[in-house]
DNA sequence: ACAAATCTACGAACGGTTTCGTATGATCGT
DNA sequence: ACGATCATACGAAACCGTTCGTAGATTTGT
Protein backbone atom coordinates (compact mmCIF):
# COMPACT_ATOMS: atom_id res chain seq x y z
CA UNK A 1 0.00 0.00 0.00
CA UNK A 2 1.29 3.72 0.91
CA UNK A 3 0.12 4.61 -2.89
CA UNK A 4 -0.78 7.59 -1.54
CA UNK A 5 -2.93 10.05 -3.86
CA UNK A 6 -3.70 13.35 -3.07
CA UNK A 7 -6.90 14.53 -2.29
CA UNK A 8 -8.93 15.75 -4.47
CA UNK A 9 -10.33 19.42 -4.27
CA UNK A 10 -13.44 18.37 -2.39
CA UNK A 11 -11.47 16.51 -0.17
CA UNK A 12 -8.92 19.26 0.59
CA UNK A 13 -11.93 21.69 1.30
CA UNK A 14 -13.28 19.36 3.47
CA UNK A 15 -9.83 18.55 5.30
CA UNK A 16 -9.14 22.55 5.59
CA UNK A 17 -12.31 23.09 7.91
CA UNK A 18 -10.66 19.90 9.90
CA UNK A 19 -7.20 21.70 10.53
CA UNK A 20 -8.62 25.16 11.35
CA UNK A 21 -11.44 24.00 13.98
CA UNK A 22 -9.99 20.26 15.02
CA UNK A 23 -12.69 17.73 15.44
CA UNK A 24 -15.91 18.56 13.67
CA UNK A 25 -19.01 17.11 13.23
CA UNK A 26 -21.02 17.28 9.80
CA UNK A 27 -22.97 19.89 10.05
CA UNK A 28 -20.19 21.98 11.72
CA UNK A 29 -18.05 21.39 8.26
CA UNK A 30 -21.11 22.19 6.28
CA UNK A 31 -21.98 25.18 8.07
CA UNK A 32 -18.09 26.96 7.92
CA UNK A 33 -17.89 26.01 4.25
CA UNK A 34 -21.17 27.92 3.46
CA UNK A 35 -23.03 24.44 2.43
CA UNK A 36 -25.75 24.06 4.48
CA UNK A 37 -28.09 23.10 2.34
CA UNK A 38 -25.30 20.53 0.82
CA UNK A 39 -25.53 18.65 4.10
CA UNK A 40 -25.55 15.09 2.56
CA UNK A 41 -22.86 15.72 0.20
CA UNK A 42 -20.64 16.80 3.48
CA UNK A 43 -21.44 13.68 4.84
CA UNK A 44 -20.94 11.44 2.19
CA UNK A 45 -18.08 13.12 1.29
CA UNK A 46 -16.68 12.42 4.98
CA UNK A 47 -17.66 9.01 4.55
CA UNK A 48 -15.62 8.40 1.49
CA UNK A 49 -12.53 10.04 3.23
CA UNK A 50 -13.29 7.39 5.98
CA UNK A 51 -12.87 5.03 3.80
CA UNK A 52 -9.75 6.58 2.45
CA UNK A 53 -7.75 6.72 5.31
CA UNK A 54 -8.13 10.48 4.91
CA UNK A 55 -10.30 11.29 7.62
CA UNK A 56 -11.01 9.26 11.37
CA UNK A 57 -14.30 8.90 12.35
CA UNK A 58 -15.14 8.82 16.12
CA UNK A 59 -18.83 6.85 16.05
CA UNK A 60 -19.37 6.62 19.28
CA UNK A 61 -22.22 9.42 19.90
CA UNK A 62 -25.08 9.30 17.18
CA UNK A 63 -23.62 12.66 16.01
CA UNK A 64 -19.93 11.31 14.68
CA UNK A 65 -17.07 13.79 15.00
CA UNK A 66 -14.55 13.31 12.28
CA UNK A 67 -10.52 14.52 12.19
CA UNK A 68 -7.96 14.49 9.76
CA UNK A 69 -6.35 11.56 9.72
CA UNK A 70 -3.35 13.61 8.66
CA UNK A 71 -1.38 16.74 9.88
CA UNK A 72 -2.01 19.51 7.80
CA UNK A 73 1.81 19.99 6.80
CA UNK A 74 2.53 16.57 6.26
CA UNK A 75 -0.76 16.98 3.42
CA UNK A 76 1.14 20.13 2.32
CA UNK A 77 4.26 18.44 1.65
CA UNK A 78 2.50 15.84 -0.14
CA UNK A 79 1.14 18.56 -2.46
CA UNK A 80 4.33 19.89 -2.97
CA UNK A 81 6.02 16.99 -3.93
CA UNK A 82 3.07 16.24 -6.33
CA UNK A 83 2.98 19.10 -8.14
CA UNK A 84 7.14 19.37 -8.24
CA UNK A 85 6.89 15.81 -9.64
CA UNK A 86 4.31 16.94 -12.15
CA UNK A 87 4.76 20.68 -13.28
CA UNK A 88 8.58 21.47 -12.10
CA UNK A 89 10.02 18.24 -13.40
CA UNK A 90 10.63 16.71 -9.49
CA UNK A 91 12.53 19.68 -8.56
CA UNK A 92 11.15 21.66 -5.09
CA UNK A 93 13.55 24.20 -5.60
CA UNK A 94 12.52 25.10 -8.79
CA UNK A 95 9.02 25.34 -7.90
CA UNK A 96 9.91 27.64 -5.05
CA UNK A 97 11.55 30.10 -7.08
CA UNK A 98 8.32 30.03 -9.58
CA UNK A 99 6.39 30.81 -6.69
CA UNK A 100 8.70 33.30 -5.23
CA UNK A 101 8.60 35.16 -8.45
CA UNK A 102 4.73 35.52 -8.20
CA UNK A 103 4.82 37.16 -4.72
CA UNK A 104 6.56 39.70 -2.35
CA UNK A 105 7.14 37.99 1.18
CA UNK A 106 7.05 39.19 4.63
CA UNK A 107 9.96 40.26 7.10
CA UNK A 108 9.15 37.47 8.94
CA UNK A 109 9.05 35.10 5.76
CA UNK A 110 12.27 36.63 4.87
CA UNK A 111 13.88 35.81 7.98
CA UNK A 112 12.36 32.16 7.61
CA UNK A 113 14.13 31.68 4.60
CA UNK A 114 17.15 33.16 5.33
CA UNK A 115 17.58 30.73 7.85
CA UNK A 116 16.33 28.02 6.02
CA UNK A 117 19.55 29.40 3.36
CA UNK A 118 22.01 29.20 6.27
CA UNK A 119 21.17 25.34 7.39
CA UNK A 120 21.69 24.40 3.42
CA UNK A 121 25.47 26.07 3.33
CA UNK A 122 26.07 24.55 6.82
CA UNK B 1 -14.34 33.33 -20.46
CA UNK B 2 -10.80 33.00 -19.63
CA UNK B 3 -12.42 31.01 -16.82
CA UNK B 4 -8.94 28.88 -16.80
CA UNK B 5 -8.74 25.47 -15.03
CA UNK B 6 -5.48 24.08 -14.15
CA UNK B 7 -4.74 21.04 -17.16
CA UNK B 8 -5.16 18.01 -15.84
CA UNK B 9 -2.70 15.06 -15.20
CA UNK B 10 -2.60 13.34 -18.76
CA UNK B 11 -2.56 16.79 -19.92
CA UNK B 12 0.23 18.47 -18.16
CA UNK B 13 2.02 15.16 -18.58
CA UNK B 14 1.79 15.62 -22.42
CA UNK B 15 2.51 19.48 -22.15
CA UNK B 16 5.77 18.44 -20.39
CA UNK B 17 6.63 16.67 -23.43
CA UNK B 18 6.34 19.90 -25.92
CA UNK B 19 7.77 22.00 -23.50
CA UNK B 20 11.01 20.25 -23.25
CA UNK B 21 11.24 18.61 -26.99
CA UNK B 22 9.56 21.72 -28.87
CA UNK B 23 6.48 21.41 -31.42
CA UNK B 24 5.70 17.49 -31.81
CA UNK B 25 3.72 14.97 -33.66
CA UNK B 26 1.76 12.90 -32.04
CA UNK B 27 3.89 10.06 -32.17
CA UNK B 28 7.07 11.99 -31.09
CA UNK B 29 4.93 12.60 -27.71
CA UNK B 30 3.82 9.22 -27.21
CA UNK B 31 7.22 7.72 -27.50
CA UNK B 32 8.98 10.48 -25.42
CA UNK B 33 6.36 9.60 -22.67
CA UNK B 34 6.58 5.54 -23.28
CA UNK B 35 3.53 5.15 -24.51
CA UNK B 36 3.69 3.76 -27.75
CA UNK B 37 1.31 1.39 -27.71
CA UNK B 38 -1.24 4.57 -26.61
CA UNK B 39 -0.94 5.88 -29.47
CA UNK B 40 -4.53 6.97 -29.91
CA UNK B 41 -4.96 7.67 -26.60
CA UNK B 42 -2.59 10.34 -27.03
CA UNK B 43 -3.93 11.32 -30.06
CA UNK B 44 -7.38 11.95 -28.61
CA UNK B 45 -5.76 13.85 -25.81
CA UNK B 46 -3.91 16.29 -28.01
CA UNK B 47 -7.08 16.70 -29.69
CA UNK B 48 -9.60 17.50 -26.56
CA UNK B 49 -6.11 19.58 -26.00
CA UNK B 50 -6.88 21.59 -29.09
CA UNK B 51 -10.47 22.24 -28.44
CA UNK B 52 -9.69 23.10 -24.87
CA UNK B 53 -6.93 25.87 -26.04
CA UNK B 54 -3.95 23.82 -24.55
CA UNK B 55 -1.95 23.62 -27.46
CA UNK B 56 -2.03 24.58 -31.28
CA UNK B 57 -2.20 22.55 -33.94
CA UNK B 58 -0.30 23.15 -37.08
CA UNK B 59 -2.28 20.82 -40.01
CA UNK B 60 -0.94 21.91 -42.94
CA UNK B 61 0.71 18.76 -43.46
CA UNK B 62 -0.50 15.37 -43.10
CA UNK B 63 0.89 14.50 -39.80
CA UNK B 64 -0.12 17.35 -38.10
CA UNK B 65 2.66 19.33 -35.30
CA UNK B 66 1.40 20.13 -31.90
CA UNK B 67 3.00 22.91 -29.52
CA UNK B 68 2.31 24.00 -25.99
CA UNK B 69 -0.33 27.25 -26.21
CA UNK B 70 0.99 28.88 -22.95
CA UNK B 71 4.60 28.58 -21.67
CA UNK B 72 5.91 26.70 -18.88
CA UNK B 73 6.55 29.06 -16.59
CA UNK B 74 3.00 30.60 -17.33
CA UNK B 75 1.56 26.74 -16.55
CA UNK B 76 3.95 26.80 -13.35
CA UNK B 77 2.44 30.02 -12.41
CA UNK B 78 -0.88 28.64 -12.49
CA UNK B 79 -0.66 25.76 -10.93
CA UNK B 80 1.32 27.62 -7.95
CA UNK B 81 -1.11 29.67 -7.71
CA UNK B 82 -4.13 27.11 -7.65
CA UNK B 83 -2.18 24.92 -5.09
CA UNK B 84 -1.86 27.95 -2.61
CA UNK B 85 -5.40 29.17 -2.82
CA UNK B 86 -6.41 25.24 -1.97
CA UNK B 87 -3.80 23.93 0.62
CA UNK B 88 -2.05 27.51 1.72
CA UNK B 89 -4.89 29.65 2.52
CA UNK B 90 -3.83 31.66 -0.76
CA UNK B 91 -0.32 32.32 0.79
CA UNK B 92 2.31 31.91 -1.84
CA UNK B 93 4.84 32.62 0.79
CA UNK B 94 3.63 30.04 2.95
CA UNK B 95 3.73 27.31 0.09
CA UNK B 96 7.38 28.42 -0.35
CA UNK B 97 8.22 27.95 3.11
CA UNK B 98 6.77 24.07 3.11
CA UNK B 99 8.36 23.33 -0.19
CA UNK B 100 11.75 24.48 1.35
CA UNK B 101 11.41 22.17 4.14
CA UNK B 102 11.01 19.50 1.64
CA UNK B 103 13.98 19.48 -0.33
CA UNK B 104 17.21 20.24 -0.77
CA UNK B 105 18.85 22.13 -3.39
CA UNK B 106 21.64 21.82 -5.65
CA UNK B 107 24.27 24.54 -5.58
CA UNK B 108 22.63 26.53 -8.49
CA UNK B 109 19.41 27.07 -7.04
CA UNK B 110 20.74 27.81 -3.76
CA UNK B 111 22.51 30.83 -5.91
CA UNK B 112 19.05 32.04 -7.43
CA UNK B 113 17.39 31.84 -4.46
CA UNK B 114 20.35 33.89 -2.58
CA UNK B 115 19.89 36.26 -5.34
CA UNK B 116 16.24 36.36 -5.22
CA UNK B 117 17.01 37.37 -1.10
CA UNK B 118 19.24 40.30 -2.55
CA UNK B 119 16.43 41.69 -4.52
CA UNK B 120 13.88 41.51 -1.80
CA UNK B 121 16.37 43.48 0.68
CA UNK B 122 17.17 46.19 -1.79
C1' DA C 1 -46.99 9.62 23.08
C1' DC C 2 -46.44 11.80 18.83
C1' DA C 3 -44.77 14.87 15.36
C1' DA C 4 -40.84 17.29 13.91
C1' DA C 5 -36.15 17.54 13.60
C1' DT C 6 -31.75 15.34 13.15
C1' DC C 7 -28.71 11.93 11.99
C1' DT C 8 -26.41 8.10 9.04
C1' DA C 9 -26.49 5.21 5.00
C1' DC C 10 -26.75 4.47 0.38
C1' DG C 11 -27.93 4.36 -4.49
C1' DA C 12 -28.17 6.78 -8.59
C1' DA C 13 -27.24 10.45 -11.72
C1' DC C 14 -24.19 13.64 -13.86
C1' DG C 15 -20.13 15.44 -15.72
C1' DG C 16 -15.38 15.12 -16.73
C1' DT C 17 -11.07 12.32 -17.71
C1' DT C 18 -8.80 8.65 -19.80
C1' DT C 19 -8.49 4.65 -22.59
C1' DC C 20 -9.27 1.95 -26.50
C1' DG C 21 -11.36 -0.04 -30.83
C1' DT C 22 -12.48 0.87 -35.26
C1' DA C 23 -13.30 3.50 -39.55
C1' DT C 24 -11.32 5.96 -43.16
C1' DG C 25 -8.11 8.19 -45.95
C1' DA C 26 -3.19 9.26 -47.38
C1' DT C 27 1.48 7.74 -48.24
C1' DC C 28 5.22 4.54 -49.09
C1' DG C 29 7.78 0.65 -50.99
C1' DT C 30 7.94 -2.82 -54.26
C1' DA D 1 -1.10 -0.87 -58.96
C1' DC D 2 -1.39 -2.81 -54.48
C1' DG D 3 -0.66 -4.16 -49.89
C1' DA D 4 1.36 -2.48 -45.77
C1' DT D 5 1.94 1.27 -43.02
C1' DC D 6 0.78 5.50 -40.89
C1' DA D 7 -2.15 9.27 -40.16
C1' DT D 8 -6.63 11.51 -38.20
C1' DA D 9 -11.33 11.18 -36.45
C1' DC D 10 -14.64 9.61 -33.52
C1' DG D 11 -17.70 6.87 -30.56
C1' DA D 12 -18.08 4.34 -26.55
C1' DA D 13 -16.61 2.25 -22.41
C1' DA D 14 -14.51 2.49 -17.90
C1' DC D 15 -13.57 5.18 -14.21
C1' DC D 16 -13.70 8.86 -10.83
C1' DG D 17 -15.43 12.85 -8.34
C1' DT D 18 -19.34 15.22 -6.90
C1' DT D 19 -24.11 16.01 -5.97
C1' DC D 20 -28.57 14.91 -4.53
C1' DG D 21 -32.79 12.30 -3.22
C1' DT D 22 -34.65 9.05 -0.27
C1' DA D 23 -34.96 5.69 3.40
C1' DG D 24 -34.66 4.50 8.08
C1' DA D 25 -33.23 5.09 12.73
C1' DT D 26 -32.77 8.16 16.84
C1' DT D 27 -33.58 12.10 19.43
C1' DT D 28 -36.07 16.27 20.82
C1' DG D 29 -39.87 19.20 22.06
C1' DT D 30 -44.54 19.70 23.28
Amino acid sequence: MTARRRPTDAELAILSVLWAQGPSTVRQVAEEMGREGAYTTVLKLLQIMTDKGLVRRDASARTHVYRAARSERATQRLLVRDLADRAFGGSAASLVLQALAAKKASPEELARIREWLAEQEG
